[in-house]
DNA sequence: CAGCATCCTAAACGATACTG
DNA sequence: CAGTATCGTTTAGGATGCTG
């Protein structure tokens, strides 16, 4: 387990709930909006960008490139570009990114199993 | 499992890869900046408002309350009043919220058992 | 105690157009 | 093809002060 150094100068092990604690803000990196839906496009291996984002629905270039670049950065997603013509980039998990599948997948299938469920509750809670 | 029309007016399964998917809100709202760890201080059952409150470091009233009451609206905590002086509020999670609780939590443990690699890699990509 | 009201800023996001 | 550049909008979030 890692530790940081909390405001106080005590040294705690990683913990979300503290305000200073690093591990909260790589909580709300994964949790963002995009990052989710690149996790599941990737799931099954290698994409080129095109590939990417004809997968995620709705999403624009701008944004895909900024959520790619910081996967790549947090070294989540690795990046290959292909020396050709046209230019051809591969995205896909690295180690670290495929160990966070797992628990990814397992929200975005709760998300799924359960939307109908909220948008029930949802409708009754504006009806009151 | 449930379904929704889409813009072609086909009758699909939810799927989060469809841009115009119930199911897409249902999964951004549950990973926003403050529903996992709501979710996290609520694992040990009642909390008061305040209580809540100092478990999420770094959370204002206003934020906490906002993020409540979407929770409330979509049927994963239940907001209880006690008609007193001075009043009492306590939140828990619903039944529903219950069956979020594993998948939030296994994205939170991720976070902070590999939240030293993501910074090393951070750091890594910045130098160069 | 548990919030609500108000104002404000920052940043994420989106639309559009353009390029090596 | 795989982006970048620029601009504008939206909205989450924060600071502060007040109330039943």
């Amino acid at each position: 387990m890692d530790t940081f150094v909390d405001q106080q100068g005590s040294e705690l092990a990683f913990n979300v709930m503290d305000q200073f604690c690093p591990s909260r803000v790589v909580l709300q990196r994964i949790g963002d909006k995009w990052t989710p839906l690149v996790f599941q496009a990737l799931k099954q291996g290698v994409l080129r960008f095109s590939e990417l984002r004809s997968a995620i629905g709705g999403v624009t270039p701008k944004v895909l490139t900024q959520t790619l670049r910081s996967l790549e950065r947090d070294g989540l997603v690795s990046r290959t570009v292909y020396a050709e013509v046209p230019p051809r980039v591969e995205y896909r998990l690295t180690e670290l990114g495929v160990s966070l599948l797992e628990p990814l997948d397992a929200v975005r299938a709760w998300a799924e199993t359960h939307a109908g469920s909220v948008l029930t509750s949802r409708d009754a809670f504006d009806d009151a």
